[in-house]
DNA sequence: CATGAATGAGTGTTCATTCAT
DNA sequence: AATGAATGAACACTCATTCAT
């Protein structure tokens, strides 16, 4: 067989092996038996159970951050509500198509090794850190309020997002209902981070 | 020694040690170490490592449920805002006292054994279920859009707390700040969730 | 059982399957089979193969080390010639003693590990020194050929009582005859390596 | 590729690989590599990896013993001392020339195998023998000590030859000063090692 | 002749748990 | 109650060898 093809074989039988059983119950045993292969087989393609389990979640990680795409103000841009929600929506099929990657990373990745702990820190820290800084432009561009706490408000959106997500994409057949979905989830924190509405006519700083 | 005190002694060792390097990576030989007992004293009170790890965070999650009072609607009753809050405040009260567990709770909890899972997922369960019914009373009490989804709103907020709260434990020195802190938080969520408010015309004190 | 009892009765144990085997071929298996304990067991008195190796090795070298005594040449110290020989009945009853623990280390130490074998060289290093200093000193003294080469002596002598050793160390019984064996082998070397005996005149054997 | 070349090509991949890392820490794997063959080709060629060393092995012990010459004692022969000189020469040219092949011998030979070990055992007991039959015979002509140990003897003749060409081989440049250290060498054991000379009176220069 | 993907028996090591003292 | 020596099932990983292409 190909050695391509049996690395990805390797690959699925590991996912659906990790996310049934996370990695500490998950065995080499298991892998194999479920890829049909030999024991050294394995080790042929992998250096070891870690290095298979940090690809797995590597991957997932690396495609989530490169299908984010920065939001542009410019004229000439399309609406930045649009942008984000674009953002969301890539983000949310690829959770969606791979759930049991989805389900590892979620529920299965800490307490391994300090590096991996340590690599799934920052990833969160930066996700957060972007959103922070995304916020601050709003801030800056008058389009959101001027007195919320960036960091704070960004650990909301980012806890909001990761919980929805984690759900959605356990839930069979929800890539159907992803926009609306996307469109609802944002309403629920937009409307109350942006800038207050100008309101019909005369009022006085609708305090929060 | 008091058979109390010992078994409390070897709960606070077991705490440090869990929280220090997850279920996993601690051993009993860590927290016997930790406690200076010997390896059969161990087993003396806890009936392994699975049941003292258990212990640690059933506890934990019962104070969580116990402390969380029911929404009061009823005339007489104070602000359901102020209910909310109040709620909040003691939750994020323990996990601020308690953050060795709650960094095991968020960090290693899952993935040990399917039992231990489904009692993690259940609770989060209850808690979404729980928020989602009061979401569905609000909407009826006319306090909520009538077009939010109660579980996807649910969800959201419970992915909002969840994450905030964590980092807020984290920080050492949190404490002080925290009133404020859930003002502002609940205020990234309320805001967005309120039924639409009357715009231009009449209007007496909707306050939060 | 005590833990020195143990530990020892673990050591007699790999001594002997160790030296019937060779490092390489033998198994913890081997070991804890012959010593009748569990697997674990095992590992409670000894980190690993390696260290137990070692720790067989680095015994009986640095018994071999301790029991070499520098030879005095000052008036009052038995003569020289005696000193040596002390020396090698001491190394000698040693080897015999320990006649598998000497085979191991014979036949089945190097190629281990870079930093075993680096251990084994300097011991033999340091043994060539050791000897190449004396007849360096024995030259001085008028003892010894001006014209010998002394380190390519000290491999001469170190070689030859070596492979002495060995064979007497593994011949059953070898421990009755070995004061006269070792005066022979003395007398092979020393009746070369002499200063040139007096020619011509008046003698009165000055023998070895 | 000729077969016969590829073989070369192997064998001298497997004596720098096996001179290296000594038996067992070598892997096919760098053989191949080395070789810069595929996997298969190597068991096209030999039968595994105890095999090529045996050969390996095999080859040399045999250039050794072949170039051995049985010393003759008839008139017209030249001088036995110059006959063992010479057949010194051959071996240490030999060791030296294949200084790889020697390192292997003397470090990482023995401890592979059982047939392997007696197989070295055997070719040392031969040298031994060989060499206590030639000591015999020198007593019988006169030549040697009546009282020496011809097996004792022999044992220390081969350690130290066994330990100085050791050393020899793996100097650099060390073939050069060959002969006088051959010289010096033999002079160790054998004016040692003859019969004692006529003390006092007349002299004719014993020759040796 | 050559290849290199595949094999699987074998090995060292860990660690939660037990139980005689 | 307390101890700590002993247990052994479980596991990850290696590598010489094979064989279909």
């Amino acid at each position: 067989m190909k050695p391509k093809l049996r690395r990805e074989q390797i690959l699925r039988a590991a996912t659906t092996v990790f996310a049934a059983k996370g990695y500490h119950r998950a065995s080499i045993t298991d892998i194999i038996e479920r890829s049909g292969i030999a024991r050294g087989t394995f080790y042929l393609y992998f250096d070891g159970k870690r290095e298979i389990f940090s690809e797995l979640v590597d991957v997932l990680l690396a495609r989530i951050i490169n299908c984010m795409k920065r939001v542009e103000l410019g004229p000439g841009s399309p609406p930045w509500t649009d942008q984000i929600k674009a953002n969301m929506l890539r983000i949310a099929t690829i959770l969606i198509e791979e759930s049991e990657l989805t389900r590892i990373l979620y529920n299965h990745a800490p307490g391994l090794d300090e590096d991996f702990d340590k690599k799934l820190r920052e990833f969160y820290e930066s996700l957060t850190h972007r959103t922070a800084d995304a916020l601050r432009l709003g801030q800056e561009m008058g389009l959101l309020r001027k007195n919320l706490d960036p960091v704070l408000a960004a650990h909301h959106l980012v806890g909001s997002v990761r919980e929805v997500m984690y759900h959605f994409s356990a839930t069979p057949g929800a890539g159907a209902k992803l926009s609306p979905m996307i469109d609802e989830l944002m309403s629920y924190s937009t409307l109350g981070l942006l800038a207050p509405r100008p309101p019909a006519k005369a009022k006085k700083t609708k305090k929060r």
